[in-house]
DNA sequence: TTTAGCACTCGGCACAGCAGAGTGCTAACG
DNA sequence: CGTTAGCACTCTGCTGTGCCGAGTGCTAAA
């Protein structure tokens, strides 16, 4: 149906929009007849705006206020009128500077990012770095760090390493230990510590048997840490950009935001969803298309990234729905692919 | 001097800090009169508070306000009035049950530090974990990754566990790595990262030229990687919370100071001369005791931490200078202390 | 169908007036 | 001489009024 919508009216819209989205001023037919050079005078606008407000495109915050686009209008600009927007060569020459020079390491590379995306896009952003529960297992080791302790290394897809010091009874001989990581590595490889207890821990522990309780105590601990290690993988950066922003002048409007945004465990699972989508593209989620309350103000621009075809991760965008939809899909998506490439290629250079 | 003030000018200038702590309000004389029986009359009171005033060590914000400390007042009020307070079971409790639940994993352990510590002091908090810069090297291990990749792998004595990959030219044998990675422990165990270079290099090479190559990009990687991992080690938590106080409605009085605790560089810095201090013991640093322009606002209560007598990392609270010094010092000395137990009991025990 | 003109609405701001809290000063008191 | 009561004074914060400007909707003309 938004698709019948007269040129004019979609040209009025766009330019509504557009003018919102930069000064965050209620904008009225005067500004437009006089900025956008439409053609026709401050009345007809007047006219068509009062006509899209009807249908529910546009709203007033008072009756003799100009026009600000709804959640609505935003979604059919996000959807049909937004200017595709190639970054500019001295964005692009920033992320890569910032990421390609991190990425020996992959807490950094994720925190780079963040910091990035947060400050090409004006707004608060969100990465969500590899988990390890779900991640393939590339390497798995065990390393003799003294006669008590020993440390369990997982190297995942993703380039992730998770470690653990596992405090042992009696010493092992190295020896054994080495040969319990062969094993380990040639029946643990290519699946994920999620799937490893079910499947493969019975096999395994018939081989081993002579090590079962150190193998169960092992795998327990394994498991425990992928689920603490969780809440480390996000990353949230330029929570104070968000205050900047002329909607968010009276701190109670931002609170809420704020605080969601500062709590690891809600922004994870509120993001977790978004993984299904599946790789490639940048997705917005404007106002109150948000499931949570906390979000009905904001406007949310994601984009999984993944290894080899598979999510792990997300990065994410969040401002006012008042924000540059097309400046921060551009930079969102972009930013993904650059960090799927980068994983993609350190994992398939192993 | 001012330990020749005068019994009841002490307790009014405790009473008058007392109630701006937990109110936020200037105190006037009628106030100190009710709620704290000193048994004399509000005049007096306000012939004494003239006097602080001019001695420096109360101000009014407007002439018909009542008086709040100046940042002199709180200093002496923190050297010699304050009441010493002990934390309550219910502190300890949740203390205990955050932190030692997640010992097993030292990111997770400051993490929590940094989560618990905000929420009990209301304010934002601040942990910076443990460097590998400095720290001394508890084992140090290649680990043969794939067939042009190894993984280099570092304990420091505070059980923080540093990796980096290192992609190699051609192949190596296993064996030789093992050999290497026993020289290198023999080598290396109880020096650190930052004195390895200049000392300790020349020999390995001498003993194991035939890696020559091998070991300088090692050595690189790893001394780049602590340049990196620098800015990984601060935790802030509650940045919202400073938000919530009063002297902070106004945005533009708490902008700056977000910024800098947004900025992890600037708060490594600032927070790493406490180091200096040694360990035991919580520090204040009042308003316009601060360095930084930005926090000539606030208070900060720091307390560094260490292992075995070694200072590795500091933890603090931040708040406005109205900020309640009992609890924040309690708070920050014992977990400091805490934090300092686990990593030298957990080193001890390997 | 578009445009010009006009009456109307409403938010924001400046200004005045008022109430309340708290002070400093003076004078009386023990 | 220190302490207290009383009083005049000051200043903030709140409230209510009036005005300006921006922008609309409607009507009538082109």
């Amino acid at each position: 149906m938004a698709e019948t919508m007269a040129d004019r009216k979609k040209a009025i819209l766009r330019a509504v929009t557009d003018d919102y989205i930069s000064t965050a001023e209620p904008v009225g037919s005067r500004t437009i007849a006089r900025k956008y050079g439409l053609g026709v005078s401050s009345a007809t606008i007047r006219n068509e705006m009062a006509d899209l407000e009807d249908e529910g495109y546009l709203e007033q915050p008072h009756v003799s206020a100009g026009r600000i686009p709804s959640d609505k209008g935003y979604r059919f600009y996000v959807d049909a009128l937004m200017p595709e927007r190639a970054l500019t060569g001295l964005e692009e020459k920033k992320i890569r500077a910032e990421c390609v020079k991190r990425s020996d390491e992959i807490q950094s590379l994720i925190r780079a990012t963040a910091r990035v995306l947060g400050e090409l896009s004006n707004c608060a952003s969100i990465v969500i770095g590899p988990g390890v529960k779900t991640a393939e297992i590339r390497h798995i080791q065990l390393v003799p760090l003294s006669a008590d302790s020993v440390l369990v290394l997982v190297v995942t897809n993703a380039g992730l390493v998770e470690h653990r010091v596992l405090a042992i009874d009696h010493e092992m001989d190295p020896r054994d230990l080495e040969n319990m990581s062969r094993m380990l590595n040639h029946r643990l490889r290519g699946s994920s510590l999620a799937q490893m207890r079910g499947r493969v821990l019975g096999e395994i522990l018939a081989d081993l048997n002579a090590y079962a309780s150190f193998l169960e105590e092992m795998f327990d601990l394994l498991l425990s840490a992928t689920r603490s290690s969780d809440q480390n993988r996000v990353y949230v950066d330029g929570l104070m950009r968000l205050l900047g922003q002329p909607e968010f002048n009276e701190l109670e409007r931002a609170r809420p935001i704020l605080e969601f945004l500062e709590s690891d465990d809600l922004v994870l699972t509120e993001l977790a969803g978004t993984a299904s989508r599946g790789p490639g593209g940048a997705y917005a989620t404007i106002g109150s298309e948000n499931q949570r309350q906390e979000l009905r103000e904001c406007s949310v621009v994601c984009a999984p990234y993944g290894v080899g075809g598979q999510v792990v991760g997300t990065i994410a965008v969040v401002g006012p729905t008042r924000i540059d939809y097309s400046l921060a899909m551009s930079l969102v998506g972009y930013m993904a692919e650059s960090l799927s490439d980068l994983l993609t290629r350190t994992q398939s250079a192993k």
